[in-house]
DNA sequence: GTGTGTGCAAAAGGTTTGCAAGAAA
DNA sequence: TTTCTTGCAAACCTTTTGCACACAC
């Protein structure tokens, strides 16, 4: 396996040792043009499948905190039994299909800017995203 | 203990026997005119404090998760630490305080209205709901 | 009486942690 | 050789389940 010259010097700089697991993960979160939505049990999935290698889940889970903490993945919630990551760090919007649980990313330009005209908080706003709920109309949603 | 015979009927509407434990929680949660915030946690120390009496974990997990599929809560997924329920089930927007990690209900005219100009999915939307993350200005996000 | 609900304790499921061995600096 | 990281298994925590007893009807 290539060893990713981008993504050692990325994990370099942000004081993260270039390990072998580290720069495997980096390469399939990483290594394509567009982001992606995943969950712990798609990486570890997608990394034994696509690696001829093992990691463990502890070092999925501890490596995947270390990113967000780093800024390199957003946590997203949206129900109780399964926590989203986003390799796409910015605020932006998305579509959550109920049928499929899927999660989509939402162009910037799909939805008008929000408006808040009132902050009932004193506090800074760090973020206004949106969320899209939709499913199918034969849908029973128990 | 008055047993309130709104709440009665409203179970008996729903097909959920009127019983003491649900009763009880039916005082906690619906016996206010402002909705409000809670997790599990949060209702099940009120319920030790505010009641002489003991419900044991299960029914009230049991109870809530009723309530929620009757319709009568709504769930909140905010961050993978805490699952949130709401007691005003209609849609509505969200201020999360980062700080304090409370949730607070947005009224209806403090956001203007969200215009989802183009809907990539084909499927209905069932909710758009904005959640506006508020924090003070010096803060170490971790 | 019949069927549903409750409570306990045990099981489950997902995530984190402690620690010894291994790899990077 | 010193520090950080990995991997395993155990610990943890929250939620769910099985089952006997109790309660609602």
């Amino acid at each position: 396996m290539k060893l990713n010259p981008n993504f050692v010097k990325k994990l370099r700089n942000s004081g993260l040792r270039p390990t072998k697991q580290r720069l495997k993960i980096c390469e399939i979160l990483f290594n394509t043009e567009k982001t992606f939505h995943f969950t712990i049990n798609d990486l570890s999935k997608t990394i034994s499948e696509k690696l001829n290698e093992k990691i463990s889940l502890a070092t999925v889970y501890n490596t995947v905190h270390a990113f967000k903490k780093k800024g390199y993945l957003k946590e997203i919630s949206i129900n109780s039994d399964n926590s989203y990551f986003d390799t796409n760090t910015s605020v932006h919007h998305h579509f959550y299909d109920e049928d499929t649980q899927e999660l989509i990313d939402c162009a910037e330009n799909d939805i008008d800017p929000i408006n808040v005209k009132k902050n009932i908080t004193e506090k800074k706003i760090n973020s206004v995203e949106v969320l899209i709920r939709v499913a199918s109309n034969n849908q029973n949603q128990n």
